[in-house]
DNA sequence: TGTACATCAGTGAACGCGCGTTCACTGATGTAC
DNA sequence: TGTACATCAGTGAACGCGCGTTCACTGATGTAC
């Protein structure tokens, strides 16, 4: 091995992993801000506080509270994501309504327990801030995953040979925009029908986590259950028994 | 008459009336602010400096910021309200799709008119407040239209004569709770779909306004159409020609 | 009808708070010869 | 291996801002006799 490398690599290495630790303990710590009094109150005084550094310190990490309300988007959104795809692979492949359930419960399950986590991506936009484009990626990981389970319901249709009927002209080129997110083949009757359960899905979360469900369905968990069911059966998934 | 009364009424009228007005002018420009830049950016010193009066003044109509935007949220609930109904009643009463579609059409209708609004009522909650009592009445305005709609699709299938499947208990005890709110009868599996439909409706304006629509539904006017329709044909209303 | 008193609206100064961001600085760590 | 310089992390004071709320006050409006 040439002798400068290592060398390089270990010297910078101690600055740059002091760095990483540090970058990770101040969104560790924002987290928690973020946790117990949500996106608003988030400051980065409080958070250079937490930390015992000087308020000005932050901004070695971060150039401004913007970008470090953009890591924490990011974040969230890897953070749900994960938590699907985790679940939704425990099943087997061939159990579609048990992957479409997996994906669903574990959505609520993340946001029931990460509520502020929740409403900073799918609440209110916050007041003056404009996501950047690195959040775009991170933010479609539960829509890929639908798709995907899309595309093997659209497989199993297809032995049936049915014809779906044709969807107007602009829909069909959002459509089919959308379909190259995940480069999937799905027919537009069903894409729409994807996108309608996705909705209801992230709907249902918002109403109980925001308390539009207060004083009727407190407990919402048979209530969430029932209506991912029944997008299910829209949808074409069958019980495997 | 009697002497007494005319000259008290008249003499209170003139401070009441000034009361009321102040009171009304206060709120109209904390709604503005609220439409510019949103429920977290609310202060009574904005609203006190738009009126031109001292920030101390505003404590003798509003005896908190708190105060304030529960005024905020009770209008808002009350203006979302009224706009569904508006559109709803001129609608032939027999046309059960055209009401469902008049309420949904409506409620996108306000929401994209007045986004801070829909954000503050349906968004993620205000951190540090908490909602009173007050504000349950005007919630339940779009529910009950809805749950009004129900009742009319309910007698329609009673022709039909058919037995919808039981659910669970908790369901069914929630539900029923549910049914008082409007006194309407409507069974289980009907109330069931109704409150998806309304939970999608709410979903897409959701997603629409707070942006997980971007880049792929960007003009959202047919996306909407298709799934109120979609929604609307699960409910069993069928287009009356 | 006139007078004494009570109620109310609105003022302006002040309190105490926390925020994001900048800036000149010190001392430590890394780099090049 | 040792020295001179450059880079970087972190400090602490400061700037300027806006906020909600309180308080003693003045002057006007209403009430009771």
């Amino acid at each position: 091995m040439s002798e400068s490398e290592p060398k390089r690599s270990a010297a910078v290495g101690v600055r740059a992993r002091a760095r990483a630790e540090l970058v990770a303990e101040i969104t560790r710590s924002a987290r928690t801000q973020l946790a117990e009094h949500g996106a608003a109150a988030l400051s980065l005084r409080a958070v250079s506080r937490d930390l015992g550094m000087a308020s000005s310190a932050i901004y070695r990490y971060f150039s401004s509270r913007d970008a470090l309300l953009t890591a924490l988007i990011i974040e969230s959104y890897d953070s749900l994501g994960a938590a699907c795809e985790a679940a939704e692979a425990l099943v087997d492949r061939g159990d579609l309504l048990g992957r479409w359930r997996a994906v669903c419960h574990a959505a609520r399950g993340w946001a029931r327990a990460n509520p502020h986590e929740y409403a900073l991506i799918y609440g209110s936009p916050v007041p003056g801030y404009a996501a950047p484009d690195d959040t775009i990626d991170p933010a479609t990981r539960v829509p890929v995953l639908l798709l995907a389970l899309l595309a093997d319901v659209a497989a199993q249709r297809e032995e049936r040979q049915v014809e779906p009927e044709p969807v107007s002209p602009l829909l069909a080129t959002q459509l089919q925009a959308m379909r190259h997110v995940a480069e999937v083949d799905v027919d537009d009757r069903l894409l729409l029908e994807g996108v309608g359960a996705w909705t209801l899905l992230f709907g249902l979360l918002n109403f109980e986590l925001f308390g539009q469900f207060a004083n009727t369905f407190d407990d919402a968990d048979e209530l969430f259950g029932h209506q991912v069911d029944a997008a299910g059966t829209r949808l074409g998934l069958i019980p495997t028994d």
